[in-house]
DNA sequence: CGCTGTTTAGCTTTCA
DNA sequence: TGAAAGCTAAACAGCG
């Protein structure tokens, strides 16, 4: 017998999680991140059972957001003002769920507190830089002697920077293989950041999605851009293709 | 002021 | 049956 379609609950509720249905919202986006706007509206377009006691379930959707490390909170860049920052899913959060399923995950995501640290360390910087590249042309906004100019933060780098990329999602290899090194493992050497060599306009959840943890990279667009291609070659289109098709088998 | 985001708490459901 | 995952409620702070 098929299975329903998302579309077929009706005003039943549907048997995904808060996560499930989030991560959904998120990976149906081309920028693989939303706002929480944007989110909500995903939900309620697709199951009609959301249409109603709307307070309950977004508390409990803020809430998900909140506590899961599995979600990452990106800050809205200056050219894109707003209410409320953009959410994306931790690239190492890719598989999560039982065989594939968004019905329920294997366990909960958890980064360890180094690791936590290291993202919101990152994220910071990525903030900085969004600042430098956003602000505009000294010529192109009369000088105004109370503002103070932005003086660029510093960003750590370290001499050899590994973009780990998640193993394909959604399938039954990679819920039982090892993760064992491979060389799906990209070593760059980045070199020492200046104004020539980073490269505006790229967004985090870009950076990110492309399973490329440390912003150190931005010191090195030769790198960044290979570590990108090899990732959508191999990994991040079939992956997220992978989930886009689960979730509307489901 | 309403929306967004964080946190805590208590409960139910699911799984090993 | 205990632990983990998930759901709900609520309080509160910050921001646009």
């Amino acid at each position: 017998m098929p299975r329903p379609s998302r579309e077929s609950y009706g005003d039943q509720k549907p048997p995904y999680s808060y996560i499930s249905l989030t991560a959904m919202a998120i990976w149906n986006s081309p920028e693989k991140m939303l706002p929480l706007s944007e989110i909500y509206k995903f939900i309620t377009d697709r199951f009609p059972y959301y249409r109603k006691n709307t307070q309950r379930w977004q508390n409990s959707l803020r809430h998900n957001l909140s506590f899961n490390d599995c979600f990452i909170k990106i800050p809205r860049q200056p050219d894109r003002p707003g209410k409320g920052a953009y959410w994306a899913l931790h690239p190492a959060a890719f598989d999560m769920f039982v065989n594939g399923s968004l019905l329920r995950r294997r366990k909960r995501f958890k980064l360890l507190k180094s690791d936590k640290e290291i993202l919101e360390n990152e994220l910071a910087a990525l903030t900085n830089i969004n600042r430098i590249f956003f602000q505009p042309p000294p010529d192109a906004v009369p000088s105004n002697p109370n503002l103070t100019p932005v003086e660029p933060m510093e960003v750590k780098t370290t001499t050899e920077t590994t973009c780990i990329r998640p193993k394909r999602a959604f399938t039954i290899e990679s819920l039982i293989s090892d993760d064992k090194p491979s060389n799906n493992n990209l070593t760059i050497t980045p070199v020492q950041p200046s104004a020539t060599h980073l490269i505006p306009h790229v967004h985090p959840a870009w950076l990110l999605n492309s399973g490329c943890y440390d912003l150190a990279a931005f010191a090195n667009p030769a790198a960044l851009i290979q570590s990108s291609q090899m990732y959508h070659e191999s990994y991040g289109l079939a992956a997220s293709e992978d989930l886009f098709r689960v979730s509307h088998q489901l």
